[in-house]
DNA sequence: TGTACATCAGTGAACGCGCGTTCACTGATGTAC
DNA sequence: TGTACATCAGTGAACGCGCGTTCACTGATGTAC
């Protein structure tokens, strides 16, 4: 038996008590989407009521609407992308943390590449409210790694300029390959130990 | 009267011979359109036909459908972006084309930031189709640019390497900025100027 | 010079599809007594 | 211990919307004679 006709068995429901388990379902469906087309409009009621093998109406139980979804979807994505460039030891030499959080950097995008997408999308709706916090917080200890290495103030221009010149690199790594797959392109390995020099933090 | 109920006037028809125009104004709405939103799916029939005050079937005598309008689209952005970055002047001083390119590279995505992006943009499906000729158009040049600076063949690694490092720094600068507008950016010309000595080709 | 005709540049109406939203309803499972 | 009831976790059907696609149709303007 199916929910709407397609291959996806009908779910099975939740015991009493255990209804919210739905909610998590719901957004890791979301978060699967994204992760897969890398196109926050792709989250619909409707798709995601199919991956799970509910019927849509269940789904407002849960969430008001599909915006609701993508937007914690984001937040937590945030958190997962926080988590995955400060994985490093905080305790290890300046330079090897500063090649830790730039080699997570680009896996993260890569092996996640639907959600880096949407988190660095200016399109994504859900994107921009919350990066306030959560692209500095990971961003603040490179700054700091990046002033130790180079021997200058954490608060100072040049820490922070360079700082900036290795996100910026980095993100052009993470971004710029996937689009043109034809092109030639070094492999990630040597991009990023390119881009350490560059910025004289190798 | 308006061909559709909303404020877009109606247009007035082509005289007999003239028909063709309607194709090369459906091309534009495409543009427009793509330009706004930077993305290729909100290139639909209805929007074209409500920008332009015509009926929707109306298309289907210039094109098979919104598939084809797209590709020609980004057939001509790639064409502009490649004018636009080879716009400098072919017998100036090395340095000056590499400055030259940089600066038209990052001036191109900040005032058709939406070309740029589905020209950049892994799952925009007319993208990717055109790439090979011409993103290395203007990419050999600077190639060849960077390897008079260097003193270098223009077909070594060093040269090839180079070349590399600055078009991701310069997609970096294009790309990042505007996705987190509430980060403190330095100014567009001071992050071209930081790659450009980054590279070493300032 | 007038008129019948062909052609060109479109339009209007109808239908199907996927999606969102609302609403009354269902059927299993705990709980009070 | 049995049974009536409440609650929980959902479903089905209906409607509206925007979009794509097809088809017969229209009305202006050249052209042949």
């Amino acid at each position: 038996m199916t929910a709407d006709g397609s291959g996806t068995p009908r779910r099975r429901r939740n015991p009493r008590g255990r209804g919210g388990q739905l909610a998590e379902d719901i957004l890791d469906a979301g978060r699967q989407i994204i992760e897969e087309t890398g196109d926050e409009a792709r989250v619909t009621l409707s798709e995601i009521a199919r991956r799970l093998g509910i019927a849509v109406p269940s789904i407002y139980d849960h969430f008001p609407g599909v915006g609701e979804i993508c937007r914690q979807v984001v937040v937590r994505a945030w958190a997962e992308h926080d988590r995955a460039v400060t994985a490093g030891d905080p305790g290890a030499p300046p330079r090897e943390q500063i090649r830790d959080f730039a080699h997570a950097y680009v896996a993260f995008a890569r092996e996640r590449w639907g959600l880096y997408r949407v988190l660095h999308s200016r399109s994504s709706p859900s994107a921009i409210v919350e990066v306030g916090e959560a692209a500095l917080a990971g961003f603040s200890r490179l700054v700091d790694a990046v002033a130790l290495v180079l021997a200058v103030d954490a608060r100072s221009a040049q820490a922070w300029d360079a700082a900036v010149g290795l996100w910026i690199q980095l993100h052009g790594i993470a971004s710029l390959p996937p689009v043109h797959p034809r092109f030639p392109w070094p492999d990630d390995d040597r991009l990023i130990e390119a881009a350490l020099r560059r910025s004289c933090v190798d």
